[in-house]
RNA sequence: GGGGCUGUAGUGUAGUCUGGUUAUCACGAGAGCUUUGGGAGCUUUUAACCCCAGUUCAAAUCUGGGCAGCCUCACCA
């Protein structure tokens, strides 16, 4: 027998396509490679993923705004790694029924080049700074022929902040609250865990200075890089002429940074990380009904007091704040019942029958630990108030347990690429990830048949001792870094 | 961008190699009756050969192209 974990590793690929199509997450067959449709049940999670970022980020003192899907070729090309990094894959607007543009109009790859043309008229002053944006976008990149629902798209939904400060300290600092934030919201908020990387110099954002990225782990060891955030320097405030007068009245520029979490992907990770043999799990603040009454039928027994017993729950549940229904479906037997709504990933199911009218109890299940609990009319509340404040915990224990059991530490190259094979990331010693240490990168990664050196640790700081030598090169390592096969 | 596999009712499929009858089966969906503490039974209805060319008396079947899906390498925040 296979246990849960074991069975996704296996066969993840199958499992989550599966899951996707029988949770009726996202519809596969539009007719555009790389663009899907976003079903209610995950749609509803990923605004309320929107909406956790949403309110943090109104409290740091960013503000919302909206700005337009297209971006015209000069912004575009004003930024010159930029540029390159994001022209190949750019869907262009070329024309309006039937006649060419005069200027062709880039689908937002992402949003610098927007943003930054009109930071320059909107600030003057350091007093104007810090100035701090966001917003929600979709945007566009067809980069892969490898797309992949919820991982990699060539349309997806994306949450960016666009921050100018008057100096790269303070401009670090905001760095360093994104990771923050990206802790509060990933691993408390939706239990998933994941590492943040200051990246390597050769993987950076184009335009970068530097990359920051948090990758999560799926079931089959792959990583997905679930957000990223960025120092930015000068490279887009002096192309786009973003210049104050500082408090000595010279003109300087000021240094950008910009945190961009994929919304669609971290629903992707939600979907691997938490899943299990039975379906989907979601944390208990994202599921579009937290609660599912279901009442059971007889012939032969009056089914108005179960109803009643069940309208009564429904109610009250409602008015605690609980999103709860109630599946009166007669012509379905209970257990398919169950199974949907344990495949959707509800959290907790209540079942209503005669036995428990004439007991004064009902059945309650909970998805977390799969496990079905008596519980009397008296103390319904109190127990789902319980598992509602224990839930999301357990997901994140029994993730953070997976994510552990794949961490491993070696210097060893043979056991590294067995380790890689085995859907491991693994912490190795290595000379650089500045841009000499590539080659030992590149090497590795041809050799290993695709484990990639993800970056240096930033949540807490690893330093080798000095006889450490770089996995590859055999020369002095200077630092950790975490390799595994990537999405 | 490269390589491989695939495309038949809403879903999963048989048929394709070896062209030829009214395109198989199951699930689903609709109607009805019974049933309901972990995917129930009967009756009945419903619905498909991805698109465009070509070959042929005849194409789901062969050929070419396109589009789409999956796997994989490369690329890619």
């Amino acid at each position: 027998m296979v246990s849960n974990q074991e069975l996704k590793i296996q066969e993840f690929n199958d499992w989550f396509n599966d899951i996707i199509s029988k949770a009726e997450l996202a519809d596969l067959r539009y007719n555009i490679k790389g663009m899907v449709v976003y079903r209610p049940w995950s749609t509803y999670s990923i605004n309320k993923i929107f909406r956790m970022y949403e309110d943090v980020f109104d409290k740091t003192g960013h503000q919302q705004m909206i700005m337009p899907l297209l971006i015209p070729e000069e912004n575009f090309f004003k930024e010159k790694e930029h540029v390159q990094g994001f022209t190949p894959e750019v869907f262009w607007v070329t024309e309006h029924g039937d006649e060419k543009f005069e200027t062709k109009y880039a689908l937002r790859p992402t949003s610098e080049t927007a943003f930054y043309f009109m930071f320059s008229l909107w600030v003057d002053s350091h007093r104007d700074l810090p100035f701090k944006t966001y917003q929600r976008a979709n945007i566009f990149r067809y980069d892969t022929k490898a797309t992949k629902p919820f991982f990699r798209g060539r349309e997806f939904y994306f949450f960016e902040t666009h921050n100018i400060f008057e100096t790269y300290e303070e401009s670090y600092d905001q760095v360093l609250e994104d990771m923050q934030i990206s802790e509060d919201i990933l691993h408390v908020s939706l239990a998933i865990p994941f590492i943040f990387f200051n990246r390597p110099q050769w993987d950076k954002f184009p335009g970068a200075l530097n990359t920051y990225g948090a990758d999560a782990l799926m079931p089959n060891g792959k990583t997905i890089q679930i957000v990223t955030t960025h120092t930015l320097g000068q490279n887009f405030t002096k192309p786009f002429d973003v210049k104050i007068k500082d408090i000595n009245e010279e003109i300087v520029y000021p240094y950008g940074t910009c945190y961009g979490p994929g919304i669609t992907r971290i629903y992707g990770a939600l979907i691997g990380v938490h899943g299990d043999k039975i379906g989907l799990r979601l944390p208990f603040e994202l599921a579009p009904t937290q609660i599912i009454i279901t009442p059971l039928y007889f012939s032969g027994v009056d089914s108005n007091k179960i109803e009643e017993v069940c309208l009564d729950f429904a109610t009250d549940l409602d008015k605690l704040g609980y999103r709860v229904k109630i599946d009166d479906q007669k012509e379905k037997r209970p257990k398919e019942r169950f199974e949907y709504y344990e495949m959707k990933g509800v959290p907790v199911r209540i079942e209503v029958g005669p036995k428990d009218i004439d007991d004064g109890s009902v059945m309650i299940f909970r998805r977390d630990t799969n496990e079905k609990t008596r519980v009397c009319f008296a103390d319904v509340f109190d127990e789902i108030k319980k598992i509602s404040e224990r839930f999301t915990d357990n997901l994140r224990e029994q993730a953070d347990e997976e994510f552990d059991d794949k961490l491993i530490s070696l210097d060893n190259y043979d056991e590294l690429k067995e380790e890689l094979e085995k859907g491991k990331l693994v912490r190795v010693p290595f000379c650089s990830i500045d841009m000499d240490g590539k080659a030992c990168a590149d090497q590795l990664k041809s050799e290993t048949n695709g484990g990639e050196v993800r970056g240096v640790r930033m949540d807490i700081s690893e330093i080798p001792e000095d006889e450490e030598k770089c996995i590859v090169c055999n020369k002095k390592a200077n630092v950790f870094v975490y390799v595994a096969k990537s999405y």
